[in-house]
DNA sequence: CCCCCGATGGTCT
DNA sequence: GACCATCGGGGGC
């Protein structure tokens, strides 16, 4: 399938978030291609928006790769043991990203089960199987995505994302996940998610 | 199903 | 020293 190009990127978070639904993450590990289909996004707007890690213009290191251009990896570490993996949107000096929150299997379900639960797909139960990938820190687990991936290109030939097979499905959009601390930007709707998906993290 | 809480460490003040 | 774009397990229903 054809992979995203840059101008893809090159957009608000807004507009980015809600076209990655139905895309499929690929992460090629060691030769073998682990994939899964984006089924969960929010946009984070940059410096008007408090939920941001780049609002009111912070810039420290941990955040330097949302001023660079369009189509490259955020992956930050949070709560002492989570990955989450964003693609960084609008141009050089505009510090956009928008959050991949959940996403379902595709490829490489061995590798995926093995990542998070230490067994093949088959051994696995109903509940392990939709908490492979139905959340922002289980997505990157089960990806094997860590802060490491922060700056790789997504245009390049390691983690990318590429077209899916449809975009025949509803889109719900709501408030985004665990910014209480927000203030007025926590009641923006700048979450997306696939209506009827299993993997969606929160409904 | 729901609510509650502890884990665990990088990042910034 | 506080905060945190989360997760999983325990207990109640």
């Amino acid at each position: 399938m054809k992979k995203l190009d840059r101008e893809f990127y090159n957009r608000d978070s807004v507009v980015v978030a809600k076209e990655l639904l139905g895309k499929i993450i690929v992460h090629e590990v060691d030769g073998q291609r682990v994939a899964a289909k984006i089924v969960e996004t929010e946009a984070y707007m940059g410096v008007l928006d408090k939920a941001a890690h780049s609002y009111g213009g912070r810039r420290t290191p941990r955040v330097e790769v949302m001023y660079g251009g369009p189509g490259f990896a955020y992956v930050f570490f949070i709560y002492g043991m989570h990955n989450c993996f964003n693609t960084v949107t609008r141009e050089e000096g505009v510090p956009q990203a928008v959050l991949i929150r959940a996403a379902e299997p595709v490829e490489g379900l061995d590798i995926m089960a093995r990542n998070r639960f230490k067994k093949e797909y088959a051994g696995l139960n109903r509940s392990q199987e939709k908490a492979l990938t139905n959340g922002p820190g289980k997505l990157c687990a089960a990806l094997s995505i860590d802060r490491g991936k922060t700056g790789a290109d997504l245009c390049g030939d390691v983690l990318y994302v590429e077209e899916g097979e449809t975009q025949d499905f509803g889109i719900v959009q709501s408030k985004r996940v665990g910014i209480d601390y927000a203030e007025e930007a926590k009641e923006y709707l700048w979450r997306f998610y696939i209506e009827n998906n299993r993997y969606v993290s929160v409904i």
